[in-house]
DNA sequence: GCGACAG
DNA sequence: ATCTTGTCGC
């Protein structure tokens, strides 16, 4: 699959908020799909010394027992800082390259990374969304903004994300008594639907499931770079 | 000025 | 995110 728009060139950092104010405009925060039947989960993760991001993309079959359909990697240098806030133009290159492998085209993506609960409501989930035109979830594991009350401990509370009076997203416990994880919309889906999707996708663990396949093969990659 | 800060 | 150290469970 292939980004659908062309993207300007982000080399500095006021371009890259230039490229945020402009793209975050046409976010849908509704749903706007069919049927889902192919989920992808994202993950990127950088290697140290040869400042080198690994990205994987992982493809389950939604309509059954969440088994990988197709699965691709890429790599590439590092070439723009983590910075929060603009986490997406470090991390989408080698992620686009993947991407451009998968010949199952999914129909929905969870991206490791916030959806709008993000300053200017643009995080990674919201640009690669953009990108393809698909509808994506934003799933991260820690939180970048907002304010949030205490949520009972059982699987599936949760409790609105707050930025500015605005509701950003929600902190959604996926598993009783751990940790909860921070949902928030992407792209062409809405909140509620959002938060569904990731319970769904996370029946035995913390994190979805696609999110735990996409970390798990860029954890071999990491391994296989590191050995050899 | 100081702290907070997806991965 | 990575790195380091230690602890627990298989």
């Amino acid at each position: 699959m292939r980004p659908i728009i062309d993207h300007p060139p982000w080399i500095t950092e006021s371009d890259a908020l230039k490229v945020q104010y402009q793209l975050a405009a046409k976010v849908i925060t509704e749903d706007d799909f069919s049927k889902i039947h192919y989920v992808a989960g994202v993950d990127v993760a950088y290697e140290k010394h040869s400042n080198q991001l690994i990205a994987a993309v992982v493809v389950l079959n939604a309509t059954s027992t969440l088994q990988i359909v197709e699965t691709a990697t890429a790599t590439g240098r590092a070439q723009f800082p983590y910075i929060p806030g603009l986490f997406s133009f470090r991390e989408l290159p080698p992620l686009v390259k993947a991407l451009e492998q998968l010949s199952t085209e999914p129909d929905l993506i969870i991206c490791d990374g916030q959806g709008i609960a993000h300053p200017r409501r643009f995080g990674l989930a919201c640009h690669l969304g953009i990108l393809y035109n698909i509808p994506t979830i934003g799933c991260g594991k820690t939180r970048l903004i907002g304010e949030a009350g205490t949520i009972a401990p059982t699987r599936g509370s949760f409790t609105e994300l707050i930025d500015n009076e605005e509701v950003i997203g929600c902190v959604l416990r996926t598993q009783s008594d751990v940790k909860p994880i921070y949902v928030s919309i992407g792209h062409r889906v809405c909140l509620a639907t959002a938060c569904e999707w990731v319970l769904k996708l996370s029946p035995k663990y913390r994190l979805p499931e696609t999110t735990r396949q996409a970390d798990q093969l860029v954890n071999q990659l990491m391994k296989k770079a590191n050995n050899g």
